[in-house]
DNA sequence: CATTAAACGAGACGGTACGTCGTGTCTTGCG
DNA sequence: CGCAAGACACGACGTACCGTCTCGTTTAATG
C-alpha cells in the first residue's frame, strides 16, 4: 500500500520531470556514459539530495527516465487480427520503424548499457522492456496453437524467445538502415513459419508469399 | 608487415600475460565493474604505464584479455557432418556447454559489458566474437541450399542472424540452467527447421522428430 | 566585507585543520618532499577534494600549515626597552632560540621550500614571515636614529635587511648549535654598533661591552 | 686518483656537454621545475642512463650545470688591494652586477631550489657556491685585523658570515633593480664599517665617506 | 493561523578511479 | 664498454564521479 498522506512538503512532480527530461537530453546526445549524477543534478537545476531521493543509483534513474519517454511512444505491441503470421509481420515491422528512429534507439541501448554489469538490474530490465513482448507472443502463439493456425506441438517459449532475440540482437548489434532489417525481419518470419527443411517426399505443399515455392 | 627491428627495449611478454591473467582473475570473481586499472596494476605487479602503453582505456583491455581466454578454450565452432540440422542442433549444444560453465559466461558477459557503450566497440567486439560463427553459419547454409538439404529460397543471411541472435539473448539475458537452454535451442531449432504453419491443406509431410506429428 | 550568506553546506573547520595539523606532523617527521595530496588526504581521513577545494597545490597548503602552526608560537619581534643595542640582542637571541627548537626549524626550512621556486610564492612568503619583523626593525631603528640611540645618518633600510639575511643565513643554512648561533649573532651585533673600523687618529672611546676596548 | 685507463669506450664530452647545456636552457626558460630527467635527455639527444651514468639524481645534475655555467663567468671574488673597505665595497658591487643578470640569478636560483629540501644538498652547495667567497673574507678581514685595519677585537666570523647572508637574502628574495641592491650595499658596508652608535661622549671621530659626519 | 516536517538548491564531504607525468632502473641492439 | 631508445615498477599529480551529509529556505498539510 502506498502511504497516501504523508506529511511535510510532497515531492514536487515538476522537479521529478526536469530530472528525467535532463537524463534523456544527455543519454541522447552523449550516450550513457556521459550521464552522471552531479550532470544531471546541474542539468536539471536540482539538488543532488532530489535524485538521490528518488532512485538509489544511476541505473534505475536512466531506467525511469528511458522507460518514461518509452511510455510515451512505446513500440507496437503485438496485435491480433486472426492471421498470426501477420501479425508477426506487422509487429516486427512496428518493432524495426521504432528502433529506426535514432532517439529510441539511443535510449534503449542506454538502458541496456545501464544493466549490462549487474544481473539483478539486467534481469528487471529485461522484465520491463521485453517482458510485455514476451506476453504477448506467448498468449498469442498459444492461441494460435490451440486454434489450429500453427503446429500443435509448436515449441511456443521457444519461438517466442527466438523472435525477441533474433529482434534485439538485430537491433542492437547489427542495425544500419531500416529497410535492410525489414528485410532481414522478413526472411526469419519466413524461415520460421513455413521451415526451412526440404520435404523429404515429393508432396509439395502450396506456395508461400513472398514468391514461396517449395523446390529444393 | 611486423616492424621487425624496433629499437629500444622490448616489451616483455611476461609483463603482457601478466595484466591479461589479472583482469580474467578479476573478470571472474568480482565482475567488469570491479576491474580498474589500478587494481589490474597492482594485481599483475606492473605499473600503470605497462597499462596504458598497451591499451588505451579499461574497455579494449578487457576484450584483449577475454579475448586472450577465448581463444585457449573457445566455444564449438558449426561442424559439418553432412546433415545440416545434426550441425546446427551439434553447434547450439556445444554454445549451451560452453556458456553453461560460469567461468566463461563471466567472461563473455564481461566483454559485453565493456563494448556496450561505444557502437564501434560494439562492432569490433561482435566481428571478433560472432564473426567466425556467423562466416561458418553462412558458408553452411549456402551450401545446404545448394544441395538439396534446405530449400533454395531461404533467406539464409537471415536465418543465420535468427540463430546468433537467439543464441545470445538466451545467453547474456535469460541463462538459467543449461539443461532449459538445451531445450528452448532444440524448440528453436525444430521450429526453423520445419515451419510452424500448419499446411492449409491436407496434404500432410512426413512426421518430425521429436515426437513430431503434424497434426494442427 | 565577508560573504556572510554562503549558500550551500558551509565548509568544515575540523576538516581544515585536520588537514593542517597532518601536514605539520609529515614536515616533522620528514619533511618537505614527504608532504604529497595523497598522504595529506590519507592521514587527515579526508578526500582529496577537500585539498584541492581550499588550496591550489601543495606549496600554498603547506604554507598555512606552517604559518597557522606559527601563529600559535611565533618567534620574538623586536622589543622596546628604549635601549636599541639591548632591544636588538634580545630579538637576534629570541630568534636563535626559537629556531633551536627542531620542530620550529623544520617548519620554516619547509616552508622556504615549498615557496623556492616560484618568485610570486617567494615574495609572499618574505611578506608574511618576514615582514612583521622588518616592520618592527624599521620602526625602531627610525626611532632610534631620530631620538640620537643610533647616528642620525644610518641607511636603516639597509642595516635591517643585513640583520634579517644574516639571521635567515645563519638559521637556514648554517645552523649547528643555539650557542653557536647566539655567539655569530653577537660578534655581528657588536661589529654593527661600534663598527669594525679603526679610529684614523688617536682620539679614543669609550671602552664597549664585552670587553670592548679600541686598541686597533 | 682518477681512473685514468679505463676499459672500453670513453664517456663523451660532447656528450656530457650537451646535457649541461640542456640544463641550462630549460633552467632559464622555465626553472627548477620545469627540469626534468626524460626532458634533459630528449632536448640534449641523449639516453637517460647517459644521465644517470653520470649524476645520481637531478640535484647534482642541475648542481653541476649551473657550476659549469658559473665556472665561465663567475662572480668577483674579493679582490685586495690593502684597503679592506674599498675591497669589501668593491665585492659587493661585482655580486650586486652579477645577480643583476637575469640569466645569473635565474641558475643559482635554480641550486637553491634543487638543494632546498635535503640537509646535505644544501651544504654542499653552500660549500661549493659560498664557500670561496667565505675563505676570501675570512682571509682577508684577518688580515685586516692582524694589519690594524680593522679593530683587533672583530669577530671576523662573524661578520663575514653577515655580510654574505644579507648579500644572498637581498639577491635571493628582495631583489628588484642593480641600483636598488647596490645603494643597500653601501649603506650595510657603511655600517658595518663605522658603525651605528653614536660616541657617548663628546670626542668626535673623523668623517667617513659618504658624507659621514658623526653628529648624532 | 501557526506549526511542523519534509522537500528543496547548493555544495562540502570521504572515497575511489581516472589518465598523465616524473624518477630511477633495466634491457635491447648498434657502434 | 658507451650509447640512444625505450620498457619497466613505483607513486604523485589534479580531475571527475559516487553517494552521503549539512546548511538555510520553501511549501503544503495538520493541529
Amino acid at each position: 500500500m502506498e502511504e497516501v498522506n504523508r506529511r511535510g512538503r510532497p515531492r514536487s512532480q515538476a522537479t521529478h520531470d526536469a530530472i528525467l527530461d535532463a537524463v534523456c537530453d544527455i543519454l541522447v546526445t552523449g550516450g550513457y556514459s556521459e550521464v552522471s549524477m552531479d550532470r544531471v543534478a546541474t542539468a536539471a537545476g536540482v539538488g543532488k539530495h532530489s535524485l538521490y531521493r528518488r532512485w538509489a543509483s544511476k541505473a534505475p534513474l536512466v531506467a525511469e527516465a528511458v522507460m518514461n519517454a518509452y511510455g510515451q511512444q512505446s513500440p507496437l505491441l503485438l496485435p491480433d487480427t486472426g492471421d498470426v503470421e501477420a501479425d508477426l509481420r506487422e509487429w516486427l515491422l512496428g518493432q524495426a520503424r521504432y528502433f529506426g528512429v535514432e532517439r529510441n534507439a539511443a535510449l534503449s541501448r542506454a538502458l541496456a548499457v545501464a544493466s549490462a554489469d549487474d544481473a539483478g538490474d539486467r534481469e528487471a530490465l529485461d522484465l520491463q522492456l521485453a517482458g510485455p513482448h514476451r506476453d504477448a507472443l506467448l498468449r498469442r502463439l498459444h492461441a494460435a496453437a490451440a486454434g489450429g493456425e500453427i503446429r500443435a506441438d509448436t515449441d511456443v517459449e521457444a519461438v517466442t524467445e527466438a523472435l525477441i532475440g533474433a529482434m534485439l540482437y538485430r537491433i542492437f548489434n547489427r542495425a544500419k538502415t531500416v529497410d535492410e532489417t525489414i528485410k532481414v525481419f522478413n526472411g526469419i518470419l519466413d524461415a520460421l513459419m513455413r521451415g526451412v527443411r526440404c520435404a523429404e517426399n515429393v508432396e509439395s505443399r502450396g506456395a508461400h508469399r513472398p514468391g514461396g515455392d517449395d523446390r529444393c
